[in-house]
DNA sequence: AACAAACGGCTTTTT
DNA sequence: GCCGTTTGTT
């Protein structure tokens, strides 16, 4: 009976639901991933329902990982044949079963969004378009949004005249695809989709197979993703979602909260299940997270409560700038971090920063550097978007799928080998003509191939032989991709390219490019075994926010949307002005406002005991800077909510106060004052001191400098060469002369 | 063909 | 204020 122990009441009722439709819609920190994981052991064990049968799909690969673990850990021993995975990662493995059903052979590859925009480019080529006129961005928009709706090429409708070049370009996009033996993400959708519908035995087997299917985070399901669950689940019917219809965050990618609804009309006989009990926040934070998410329409209204104490107010701050925005929070934090004597201090782990757009993060990340503390950020600039990184990718991918033009046309001439532009768009004709692709014509260059086009090659002379000196390289490396485990494959192309050469020049940005290569190649190092398919389709499908740590020592910067399933005794949302957050691009169309609104929800329910909440009186953006307005979500807040009340009772006079300000000549007024008051006067140091730094060893002082009431000084560190810091934050030690 | 310098567009959010 | 692309130079 252990599977039903120390559940709640409501969750209890939904774990042991019957099988049939179930939708379990549920508050943040209400144990929604609790109910599935235990939903599915239940199965198992008391439904007698084999693991085979089981298909649990979620967002995200940690979600996913997650649950498996603790499946495993209730019910013990391994589950064979338990499919818990993302949706993307799910249908990808089915695709490659089934590749002889359709286009597609099992060898191909994922093209993500700047792939996505490579191939739209030659669409636009080939049709004599300017991608100027129809920007490349838009229109893998366009054809996105048509896929997360089930719409292919045929039956593309143009309302606008851009929507008729659109699905045009849709239609010769899909060609290249195909011809690249290429899928993008939305495909790993849609064509399974179509692939079952086309194939009656293939829609009866994996009918039977899942008996059961568990959905988390349903609300962020699109209506490709819908058509597939419902396809799946149409001869049994056991379709268990669970679901926030407030935190669906992901309208932009097609996800449709509507879907919430629409399952209800489609299951009139499911039984809908509320989880209203919290068990992460404080009253006072659940109170002022309803504030904030109420105003939004058509919501199924859910009382959320938790047995835990009203707790600490939540702090509203108004900042001078981002740098004194991001030097509150890092001043607060060490503030917590040093309180001695209270009962229990915070760790760094327990705080994250959290903010609109990724662009935000670097004031905060600097502040971090200024006080010598080490922070943990998630995103930004993705480890899989950087240059070398996905050159050394495109070299894999070409081996592995030859007829990958995208991946090819990256590497084919870096490093520099001779082959430029013109000899490139010889060999393409050269390729159309023959009805080959261009990886296959290049094959038939390589000493001694019989294959490729029963034409001479259109080039002769230096450019020929460069073009044949690749494509011995290419066949050596996919001679021995089959046998080769993929670290060993990296390491043979990274030298026999000259690829490693030419990182390797000596400069500091070469050095941290090669790390970047080493980095990935650590990654195939841990799975020896994989197969290149599997590693290649692991780096498309798997994304940073999956490989966080569990162990947390430092705070955590992050997106609102990436802080979705997380929680941290303390949170800090910065930049909640107007423009901002709500997002300037939303301000036009209500439901885009709803879903800001409910991305601060998202933020301000991840908070476990504080809250601060932070603004800045002026924000620069592109260089010059603007004046910020106060969010307008502000002013939903319950002001007994707020500590300090006086500045923040009633938001509106507050913004009123705001525009008032809006006069000429106003000079930095708090800052001074708040340096005062932030940063009381440290200890001094003087040039020559030895110093011990917490997280840099050992240093000496070169330079002291006076600022605005505080102290910057530059220290030169044994170990890492020479750093600027400010004094009142740095938690320096004097350690004797030097 | 390879590099340096100027230019322009851009910021939501992610599988 | 950054990044990638285009343009000009050798």
């Amino acid at each position: 009976m252990g599977i039903l122990e120390g559940l709640n009441p409501q969750q209890k009722r939904a774990v042991t639901a019957p099988p049939g439709a179930v939708l379990v819609l549920a508050g943040p920190g209400s144990g929604k991933t609790r109910v599935l994981t235990h939903r599915v052991a239940y199965l198992i064990r008391h439904r007698e329902v084999a693991p085979w049968h089981i298909m649990a799909v979620t967002f995200t690969n940690k979600a996913a990982r997650e649950m498996r673990d603790r499946v495993v850990e209730l019910l013990g021993g391994s589950l064979d044949g338990l499919t818990i995975g993302t949706f993307h990662a799910t249908c990808a493995r089915i695709l490659r079963r089934e590749a002889d059903r359709w286009y597609a052979t099992a060898d191909y590859v994922i093209y993500d969004r700047d792939d996505q925009e490579k191939v739209v480019k030659q669409a636009l080529q080939r049709l004599n378009l300017d991608d100027a006129k129809f920007p490349p961005r838009m229109m893998v928009k366009l054809i996105g949004r048509a896929k997360n709706e089930l719409i292919t090429p045929q039956l593309y409708r143009a309302g606008a005249y851009v929507e008729e070049v659109a699905g045009r370009v849709y239609a010769e996009y899909q060609a290249l695809m195909k011809k690249s033996n290429a899928l993008d993400f939305d495909d790993l959708l849609m064509q399974l989709v179509l692939v079952l519908d086309a194939e009656p035995t293939v829609m009866k087997k994996y009918q039977r197979r899942y008996q059961h299917i568990l959905v988390d985070e349903f609300q962020d399901t699109n209506t490709a993703q819908y058509a597939l669950l419902k396809r799946l689940a149409a001869e049994h019917g056991n379709l268990f979602c669970v679901g926030d219809e407030d935190q669906s965050i992901y309208r932009f990618r097609g996800a449709d909260w509507r879907n919430v609804r629409r399952f209800r009309e489609d299951y009139p006989e499911s039984e809908t299940i509320l989880l209203e009990q919290n068990y992460r926040s404080t009253q006072i934070i659940l109170d002022a997270a309803q504030g904030v998410i109420r105003p939004n329409p058509h919501r199924t209204h859910k009382a959320l409560f938790t047995e835990r104490r009203a707790g600490a107010r939540i702090t509203v701050h108004e900042a001078y700038n981002e740098d004194e925005e991001a030097e509150f929070v890092v001043n607060t934090i060490l503030r917590m971090i040093g309180a001695s004597g209270r009962p229990q201090r915070a760790k760094p782990g327990d705080f994250a920063i959290m903010y609109r757009t990724n662009a935000q993060s670097r004031r905060i990340e600097e502040a971090f550097v200024r006080a010598g503390m080490s922070y943990r950020l998630v995103g930004a600039t993705r480890f899989y978007a950087r240059r070398e990184v996905r050159d050394v990718i495109a070299y894999l991918r070409a081996v592995h799928n030859p007829d990958d033009l995208v991946s090819l046309l990256r590497i084919i001439n870096v490093p520099p080998r001779g082959i430029g532009a013109k000899t490139v768009a010889a060999l393409r004709d050269w390729a159309e003509q023959a009805g080959a692709s261009l990886g296959a014509a290049i094959a038939g260059m390589a000493e001694g191939s019989t294959s490729g086009p029963g034409m001479p090659p259109p080039v002769a002379g230096r450019a020929s032989r460069a073009v044949s000196r690749f494509a011995d390289l290419l066949a050596g490396w996919v001679a021995r991709s089959e046998t080769t485990p993929v670290a060993d494959l990296m390491d043979l192309i990274l030298e026999e390219s000259g690829y490693r050469d030419r990182l390797h020049d000596g400069s500091p940005e070469g050095e941290e490019r090669w790390d970047n290569v080493l980095e990935l190649r650590n990654v195939a190092s841990e799975y020896p075994e994989t197969t290149l398919s599997e590693f290649l389709e692991q780096v498309a499908l798997v994304s940073e926010v999956d490989n966080l740590t569990e162990e947390l020592t430092a705070p955590t910067l992050l997106t609102l949307h990436a802080a979705k399933g997380l929680e941290f005794p303390v949170v800090f949302i910065v930049g909640l002005e107007d423009g901002i957050l709500p997002h300037r691009r939303s301000w036009d169309d209500p439901e885009q406002m709803a879903e800001e609104r409910r991305l601060l929800y998202v933020g301000i329910t991840r908070a476990m005991d504080r809250l601060y909440l932070l603004h800045c009186f002026r924000r620069s953006a592109w260089g010059d800077a603007e004046l910020g307005r106060p969010s307008r979500f502000l002013d939903d807040l319950p002001p007994a909510l707020i500590a300090g009340a006086g500045e923040h009772l009633d938001r509106r006079v507050g913004r009123r106060a705001h525009r008032d300000r809006l006069l000429p000549g106003l000079a930095r007024p708090a800052q001074a004052e708040r340096r005062a008051v932030l940063a009381p006067a440290g200890p001094s140091f003087e040039t020559g001191q030895r110093v011990q730094h917490s997280v840099f060893g050992e240093g000496v002082v070169i330079e002291s400098e006076p600022a605005d009431g505080d102290e910057i000084i530059t220290v030169a560190f044994e170990e890492l060469g020479l750093k600027r810091l400010l004094a009142s934050v740095a938690k320096l030690e004097a350690i004797g002369e030097g």
